[in-house]
DNA sequence: TTGCGAAAATGAGTATGACTCATTATTTAT
DNA sequence: ATAAATAATGAGTCATACTCATTTTCGCAA
């Protein structure tokens, strides 16, 4: 699957990108959020264009397809997300245990649902392991750190971590999870994952 | 949220249902399941119509929304499923374990990965919760023998059990998990179910 | 500053597909 | 057989995703 918006220039990061075009493009994303979010999906991309002021045709041009415009929205969104845990991850240093880490990551998904599930209902992938995968790095440390302290047993892969969380994150967003059955979930899935049970 | 599809009659197994009626519901609905599977949920309901034979007025009639439509090809779907996995339970008498149980509720939504997947792409609400919902009878007495054989921590309630069965079932259809992986898993949330850790 | 080529924006127009409804056909009960 | 009720029909309406010829804006160099 390609990544959507930005036609021209497929590499990294090509210049020649003109000002103005690079305004739109945020503004639209900006108004793709706030009209999607209130609308829901369904809302049209005239109301999009109009809500950023700028024409249809401008709407079309950066985001070809409406598919892609609501994909563009839930990765920003995700994107955002996931710079917040980096950052809180960051900042605690070393201390953050992988518990702590999970929910944190569990509250922060849980915490944009309104939005998120009103675009997963008119049929956006919101796919959280894809975005969760940019965590890799903090999870690797997270998780070799526990292993290595013996809190976490010694054959689990990252990958497994990713997946289980993310189907975690998943079921809180479709199904509305509330705070503590989100604590009681990653309790019993880290009484699973925990060498030495102790009840 | 009102079952959709049948506009009269509300109640439960009222009778003057005429018969070219509920013949005309049956063929939408499968030429529904298999036209979406092969062209994806946006499929024209045109498309469907012609492909169940009857005009389109007869599809709105039934199903007045696309919605509508694609969420009675779902519940249709996935009952199919649970009354196979009930059936399986029944067989299996008293025998059947909840590990096991869990492992075929599984295999059998993953089985039908292609339509589901295709359909939740386009936006349906793919519900393995409260489709499991129905299987609560089987669930309870599995779970009950489980925490009175000693198998399973004696606080787990159906409900979380129902949580975490869909969330893993959710991810398994989303990210086309293969076999040894579902099993994999279901072994790490076992593991955290479990009273006793041996490993 | 001004001129120019390239990139971007515009928005009326097109195509498609969801949904309606007046009319016609079928079913069921008497 | 007949009538009343229910269902099926499908041409037409309307909303909206998407196109493209034209106009505007940008960025750069002389």
């Amino acid at each position: 699957m390609a990544r959507s918006g930005v036609p021209p220039s497929g590499g990294g990061g090509d210049k020649a990108v003109r000002a103005d075009a690079r305004r739109n493009r945020a503004s639209i994303l900006e108004a793709a959020e706030a009209v999607f979010a209130e609308q829901g999906a369904s809302a049209s991309t005239e109301a999009v264009a109009a809500h950023a002021g700028v024409a249809i045709g401008t709407v079309f041009r950066h985001f070809p397809t409406k598919p892609d415009l609501l994909q563009a929205v839930v990765m920003n969104l995700l994107d955002r997300l996931i710079t917040e845990v980096d950052a809180m991850v960051e900042n605690q240093g070393a201390v953050t245990a992988l518990f702590e880490f999970c929910t944190r990551v569990m509250a922060v998904s849980a915490r944009n649902r309104a939005v998120l599930a009103r675009l997963a209902e008119t049929g956006v992938q919101v796919r959280v392991g894809d975005a969760l995968t940019r965590l890799r790095p903090a999870i690797d440390v997270l998780l070799e750190r526990a292993q290595k302290a013996g809190t976490v047993r010694g054959d689990l892969l990252p990958t497994e971590l990713v997946a289980l969380l993310a189907a975690l994150c998943q079921g809180a967003l479709t199904d509305a999870w509330s705070e503590p059955f989100r604590q009681r979930m990653l309790t019993l899935l880290f009484d699973g994952i925990r060498p030495t049970a102790r009840r």
